[in-house]
DNA sequence: CTGACTTCGAGAAAACGATCACAAGCTCGG
DNA sequence: CCGAGCTTGTGATCGTTTTCTCGAAGTCAG
């Protein structure tokens, strides 16, 4: 399963490598061809020392003196990431934030396409939004497997949220992204992700009050 | 500015303190009265020494033999995140994500109340929603002053998000919560954190190709 | 070809965070 | 009042992540 086995990217730098990558996009529709780590640190916001380690747990893809090519970095982190492939996702829960996300074209990277939409709400099902037909939670096996849908995405109320993470894993899926607020427990083999606003609002609350300042988080491992 | 100065809390037991929160609420409306620290960290999902030293930082609250009792640990808890306070927030950019936050009404956390959105398209400004009239994108100062705006959401659009933070900095702004893609640059004083869909999208990907899982995250530090 | 200059890659050290392990302190039954 | 039984709080340890530093390896002008 391991792509290339003797490699094993720290969690951090995995979370860093969707940034590098939106980084050098900028830069390749800029028609740059080629970055150095301090100028991809700089746009990254973050250290040189700490793009050079990361990029350097994909390979040796730099050239002394002269710094990384663009496109060929790019690759490599698609590759990385999967972003080659094609992620089909289902979104549970079609309210308020989950019609948003099934309305948003853009997702950015590519290779993820919301293919289906589950609601618990009869009164919802049938309902066509973002030029998908909303089918019953009752449906979400069937859908899953029709689809073949690799990414679920949870945007059900905090109460409906492990019922809906249920559902995905019994249809076979193995990675999440949940929107609802509350801890998921889910199979050791299945990845979770969660989005908390109330989370964000809180920690920025906390460094309001002390004065202080926190970095740029982006998300985190374990 | 710091309320207590001498006790410096690790970034990684901030980001926790929201969960513990959560949990906690939970408890107290299951009439719990005292919580141990082992139950505490099953129903957070993470490691019962961690749940300790987090909390030990807040001070010594818990009652050997006994544990925590609720009530008062949520009570500082709050102090600490200073969810007793009121955080007015403004929303800029009242787009499809827009809209749906400021429809949003249960943040979870008391405090966090969205009093102003602020759009930049014409047609959008005078526009109601969620009870709230719009305001251009020119009037962000006065309605940061006006409102006396806590924290700033930007909603708009990758380009703008840039734009949008000059103008919630200019307006004395000192706490963002960014939904743009891309990286902001701020002062030094300026707290940014982001949420990226794509990001965690990205993550999950790559663990499904290494066949491997990843922690339910919640939001980082540095 | 040479030398000045740039930049990567990686070892080593430092900072940080997670976990272990256990003494200290509390409750409670008898 | 005592001893058994829990649970906290924290020093110690360990693993991870970040940062520093510098030799190696490249470019390029002349
Ligand atoms: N709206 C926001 O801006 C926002 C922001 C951050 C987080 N959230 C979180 O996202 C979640 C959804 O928020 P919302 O505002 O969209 O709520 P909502 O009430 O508008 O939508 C929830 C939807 O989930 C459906 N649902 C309920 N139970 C279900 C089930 N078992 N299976 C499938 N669908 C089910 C409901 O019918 C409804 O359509 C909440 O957990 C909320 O905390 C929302
Ligand atoms: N919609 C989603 O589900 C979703 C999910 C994740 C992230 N995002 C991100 O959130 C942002 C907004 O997404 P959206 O789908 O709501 O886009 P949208 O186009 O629906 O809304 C953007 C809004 O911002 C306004 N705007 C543009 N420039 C502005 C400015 N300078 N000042 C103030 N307002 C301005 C526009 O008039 C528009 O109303 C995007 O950056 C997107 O990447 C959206």
């Amino acid at each position: 399963m391991t792509p290339d086995p003797g490699r094993r990217i720290p969690e951090a730098t995995v979370a860093r490598l969707p940034l590098y990558y939106r980084v050098l996009l900028e830069s390749a529709e800029a028609r740059v061809s080629t970055i150095s780590s301090d100028r991809l640190a700089e746009m990254a916001g973050v250290n040189a020392a700490k793009v050079r380690k990361d990029l350097s747990y994909l390979g040796s893809f730099g050239t002394r003196g002269v710094g990384y090519d663009v496109d060929y970095l790019l690759h490599e982190i698609a590759r990385e990431l999967g972003l080659t492939q094609d992620w089909p996702c289902v979104i549970v829960g079609v309210g308020n934030l989950g019609a948003a996300l099934a309305n948003y074209r853009g997702f950015g990277a590519r290779g993820f396409r919301v293919v289906a939409l589950v609601d618990a709400d009869p009164a919802k099902v049938g309902q066509t939004v973002a030029d998908l037909r909303v089918e019953a939670f009752a449906e979400l096996g069937t859908v899953c497997a029709r689809e073949r849908i690799a990414i679920g995405i949870i945007a059900t109320p905090a109460g409906a949220a492990q019922d809906a993470a249920d559902g995905l894993v019994g249809a076979g899926v193995r990675s999440v992204l949940n929107f609802a607020s509350g801890v998921l427990s889910v199979p050791d083999d299945v990845s979770v992700r969660k989005v908390d606003l109330a989370t964000e609002l809180q920690i920025l609350g906390f460094y309001q009050l002390r004065g202080a300042n926190t970095a740029l988080n982006t998300s985190r491992p374990a």
